[in-house]
DNA sequence: AACCAGGAGACAT
DNA sequence: ATGTCTCATGGT
């Protein structure tokens, strides 16, 4: 009998218990964190979220306003500042015209997301589950780690083909989604990086 | 002291 | 379409 995915989340949750994510005090710190986490460390992305906090700069106005010259400097800690500066600016001035978000559907919220330069398939995606509460799956690279080590995707895979795994094949729930790609990161920053920590890995019984 | 971290875009082939 | 390079700080 095959593992399916939601007994991977059951064994996950069951080990680590609920993770509450995303790490944030608004839906639009939400997102500023997402463009910023990009390929970094989060430790890194909470330092920068301090420095626009004391700064003030951490609303739609405020961002929309400031040049992208002060805004680098602010959000050094977070790494790669200047593109990410850019698409931060990018996103929000996107985002305080864009008008009532409510009125569209997810699928074409994710095609808006995605025409913003700095924003790709996870960002997008993150930003519609964790800032919007939105029925989109995030995958990323612990994601493809777990998925293609339990040989429950080809290594070749797609990012959309992953996704579309995990919504085909779990029930569509917001909040299980949510949890779901927080157990991953959970589990794939402890124990599947190099291949002999899979041995301690909670999820190893379900290694063909 | 290399290596990596909750990616994405530009660019060459 | 598919590979390679760049962006950059901070922790291990």
């Amino acid at each position: 009998m095959k593992p399916k995915l939601l007994d991977y989340y059951k064994a996950l949750k069951k080990r680590f218990g609920p993770q509450k994510w995303w790490p944030a005090e608004t839906s639009f710190e939400m997102m500023v964190g997402a463009i910023l986490t990009q390929n970094v460390a989060w430790a890194n992305v909470e330092r920068a979220i301090l420095n626009l906090k004391a700064m003030n700069l951490l609303s739609p106005e405020a961002l929309d306003g400031i040049d992208a010259e002060t805004l680098a400097m602010t959000i050094k800690p977070a790494g790669f500042f200047r593109v990410k500066a850019k698409r931060l600016k990018n996103f929000v001035a996107w985002y305080v015209r864009a008008g009532d978000l409510t009125t569209r559907d997810t699928a074409a919220l994710r095609e808006e997301l995605l025409e913003i330069n700095g924003v790709g398939p996870e960002t997008a995606d993150s930003i519609l589950l964790y800032g919007l509460g939105r029925l989109s799956f995030v995958v990323d690279q612990y994601t493809y780690r777990v998925l293609t080590r339990h040989h429950l995707a080809p290594e070749e895979s797609t990012y959309d083909e992953m996704k579309e795994l995990f919504e085909s094949q779990i029930p569509k729930d917001v909040p299980l989604y949510n949890d779901f790609h927080a157990q991953i990161v959970r589990v794939g920053k402890e124990f599947c990086r190099a291949k002999p920590r899979c041995e301690t890995c909670p999820l190893k019984r379900y290694l063909p």
